[in-house]
RNA sequence: GGGCCUAUGGUCUAGCGGUCAUGACGUCUGCCUUACACGCAGAAGGUCGGGAGUUCGAAUCUCCCUGGGCCCACCA
């Protein structure tokens, strides 16, 4: 036997080799059973990648390689989320411009270079853990097919009735004219006025404070704190608005905080998004006062129509002077939402989107979320909670880079004309399919809808996708086996997928949902570019290799449990490494054996029952998709048991002496059938040095074709910690004489470990005492 | 502010009603014992976040408090 080598080297050749041959495609005809992974496509966003995210990933593959070796065969898909704000973000930056200000054909060239560039630099970290994805068939949300299927799930849910058209208050830039998304808003500390006024109650009146005074015309309703003692008689009765002499009722709502200001909360469409939440809730009109050009419409009344925003509060703060109601204006600092482009505050201002009706599918969600297997199974009530509070889903984005909604309007009358599924269609550049005609007035003239999806209507038909039911509606690989998936992606993409899935296949889409946790810095808060903590995992993967940062991922934290990263740990994972490498050499310099079942000594048969039991726990825990279970397992039955005890009592037997060719070779035996079954244990965790000493030692292709053994051993497993305690006991004692390991001991072996004494007596170099 | 999760030696972690609370990293002491000093052996170190309760018995179940985390919402 050659001398048994490792090193970091060796593994990146491996991996060079394995993505080379492509070991991991999907067979549909190798006759194993189905086992399909829902993975989550990346979203190549720039470095520094997550190592938490990178562990996911790693876990994902632990569970497909252990998937195979339990004799199933896998599909394990793998592609790119490429639509959406991320990379238009990063566009924007990488070229110092401004999407809307950009022309739109121009934008997204840039925006798909950016990706083509990012995507190299994120396939090479998924090949550097050594993901057994299928890269030949690569997958891109953004892609014709991929987003022709997107717009078919979209049109055929639209003929079902499922999409709706709805008033949604969204954030409004009055100097860029436009609306932005969410994640273009900033927040800004600007000094403004926080006026006192009036509302009359009959004789009474009560004092309110607010910043929006020209809003007043919109006014829906007032609100005070339920526990606020001073008002408490005043709830549900009628205040009058000043100026306006309207009337509107003082609702109780916990909402309003009794310090601030008088008490009170006048509620407007919109002054912020609070109002949003509140109005909603109470069922208030949406009376808006502000139009898209900034102005004040009729509802301001004569004395403010027409006038901007900024000019209607100061004519309002001169009529409640007028009126006799204004009690005194103060300066305050306020955190104002902002334009992060113009810097202007954004209004709240409601547009026309385009909604899934989703609330009204909460029964048959949460009855499918009752059936799903979860792993772990408490996390299912994150789920169910969001189902609970589900609402309609706005997918309408007013951006560039995604899927285009493929929906046309009539120019004569405004209906919406909706393509046949099929193609792939950009509204906003393209005509509509030859022949198209309105369906309501039968003319065709038609205006592209310039709007995209939100990406998750192209990431929750991943699993229609991945196992090809968007061609084939009687695909076999649909539904998939699993859909692993981080904790922080549940009430969107778990949500979302369960939802569209199942209605357009009417199947659930899969048997189990696996729910990994969050990857944190080492103080324990969530990693993000923002706070700039997050640790890039490519340096620490090249450092200390594929095998030790997968063993880490798995063993770290138990299913579903959020985990720190530390670079010790690495350090630890290499060290379990090495050891393995030696335990390697030494029973790799044994040739091999046979050995029948009525030749195996006590000693062997211990630690092959021991080795039964460890075999039965890791296959268990794979089939539970845990992999914290299996990875501290076998760890501590390599380092703890087989390693210490077992080892050291066979040693001197393995190497022969003067023992009997059957003595020796039942030690042999069952130090290799051990190394053997821990390597064939490992292999899904740490498959490079696994495979490579499975092939150096035994001959053993791991890389695909392996499979888990069956150990049926069970004796003497009572006797196991009597052996360890035993043999711990004479090496105190021999530390305790001051005798070295090596020197002879006289210490009376107990009656039960009899079965073992040969061995023992050899390993510690016991002296029978004659008289017993 | 709302919802959910969580709290075990210096650090991370197992345990899920009942023998001296598991393991890893770190620390200390002694050892190069022919697989391994990235090692071996030994040792120190915990009022199982705080309080109350259920029980013959609680780290383990219930309630409250405190700290941490995640998602959502954010000051009229």
């Amino acid at each position: 036997m050659d001398f048994i080598e490792w090193s970091l080297d060796i593994e990146n050749k491996a991996k060079d080799q394995i993505y080379k041959s492509g070991t991991f495609s999907f067979d549909r005809g190798s006759g194993k059973p189905f086992f399909g992974i829902d993975t989550p496509p990346p979203y190549p966003s720039g470095r520094p990648w997550h190592v938490g995210a990178a562990a996911q990933y790693a876990k994902i593959d632990i569970i497909a390689r252990a998937a195979r070796m339990r004799g199933f065969e896998v599909m394990f898909p793998i592609g790119l989320d490429r639509n959406g704000l991320p990379v238009e973000k990063y566009t924007e930056k990488k070229y110092n411009i401004k999407m809307r200000n950009t022309e739109r054909e121009k934008f997204i060239e840039l925006c798909r270079e950016s990706l083509d560039e990012l995507e190299k630099e994120m396939l090479e970290i998924l090949k550097s853990i050594g993901l057994s994805a299928d890269f030949n068939k690569l997958y891109r949300t953004d892609s014709e097919e991929y987003r022709a299927f997107t717009q078919s799930t979209f049109i055929k849910q639209w003929k079902e009735g499922r999409i709706t058209v709805g008033k949604r208050p969204s954030n409004f830039c009055p100097d860029c004219g436009t609306t932005i998304a969410d994640a273009e808003v900033e927040y800004k500390e600007l000094p403004t006025n926080l006026v006192y006024f009036y509302f009359l109650l009959g004789k009474k009146k009560i004092l309110i404070a607010s910043t929006r005074p020209e809003l007043l015309g919109s006014c829906q309703a007032v609100i005070v704190n339920p526990s606020d003692d001073r008002y408490k008689d005043l709830v549900g009765l009628d205040a009058e608005i000043p100026v306006y002499k309207r009337k509107v009722k003082i609702i109780a709502h916990p909402y309003a905080k009794p310090d601030f200001g008088s008490g009170f909360e006048v509620m407007f469409p919109y002054g912020d998004y609070n109002d949003v939440m509140i109005i909603k809730e109470l069922g208030l009109k949406e009376n808006i006062i502000i139009n898209t050009d900034d102005k004040i419409n009729e509802r301001g009344g004569p004395e403010l129509e027409g006038l901007s925003v900024k000019k209607a509060r100061e004519k309002m703060i001169d009529l409640l002077k007028r009126d006799g109601v204004l009690e005194k204006v103060e300066q305050i600092s306020h955190r104002t939402p902002v334009c992060e482009r113009s810097k202007t505050p954004i209004e709240i201002i409601p547009l026309d989107e385009y909604y899934f009706k989703a609330a009204e599918s909460k029964d048959k969600l949460l009855e499918m979320a009752m059936n799903l297997k979860f792993i772990p199974e408490y996390h299912r009530q994150i789920l169910i909670d969001w189902i609970n509070i589900l609402e309609d889903w706005p997918i309408s984005r007013r951006r560039f880079y995604g899927t285009e909604i493929p929906v046309w309007y009539c120019k004569d009358c405004g209906e919406a004309y909706i393509p046949p599924p099929g193609k792939y269609y950009k509204p906003w550049k393209d005509n509509p399919p030859k022949g198209a005609k309105c369906i309501k007035c039968g003319r065709s003239d038609f205006i592209g809808d310039d709007r995209t999806f939100d990406t998750w209507m192209d990431s929750s038909v991943s699993a229609l996708f991945v196992s090809g039911y968007w061609k084939d509606e009687h695909s076999k690989e649909y539904p998939l086996t699993i859909r692993p998936q981080g904790l922080d992606i549940i009430r969107t993409w778990l949500t979302y997928s369960l939802l569209r899935c199942s209605e357009i296949s009417g199947k659930v889409p899969w048997e189990y949902v696996w729910i990994d946790g969050l990857g944190m810095d080492e103080h324990g808060e969530k990693m993000s570019k923002s706070k700039g903590n997050v640790v890039d995992p490519i340096p620490i993967i090249e450092k200390y290799g594929a095998d030790a940062f997968r063993f880490w991922a798995a063993s770290e934290a138990n299913v579903g449990s959020n985990f720190i990263f530390a670079e010790k740990k690495l350090v630890a994972a290499n060290k379990f490494i090495n050891k393995l490498l030696n335990i390697a050499r030494f029973v790799g310099s044994f040739q091999p054996v046979e050995a029948g079942a009525e030749d195996i000594k006590a000693t062997d048969e211990w630690i092959l029952s021991e080795l039964s039991l460890v075999v039965d726990k890791a296959i268990e825990g794979y089939e539970k998709h845990n992999l914290f279970l299996p990875a501290n397992k076998i760890r501590d039955f390599v380092w703890n048991v087989f390693a210490p005890h077992y080892i050291e009592m066979v040693k001197a037997r393995a190497y022969g002496g003067d023992y009997s060719a059957e003595e020796k070779n039942s030690a042999v035996f069952t130090l290799r059938t051990v190394l053997r079954n821990v390597l064939l244990l490992l292999n899904p965790i740490m498959p490079f040095i696994s495979s490579h000493l499975l092939e150096k030692i035994y001959g053993i292709r791991a890389e695909s074709d392996a499979l888990f053994e069956k150990i049926n051993y069970n004796r003497f497993l009572e006797l196991g910690r009597k052996i360890t305690d035993f043999n711990s006991m004479v090496w105190a004692e021999k530390k305790r004489s001051g005798l070295s390991l090596r020197d002879e001991i006289k210490i009376n072996i107990p009656q039960e470990l009899e079965p073992f004494k040969a061995d023992l007596i050899k390993m510690h170099g016991i002296i029978e005492d004659e008289g017993e």
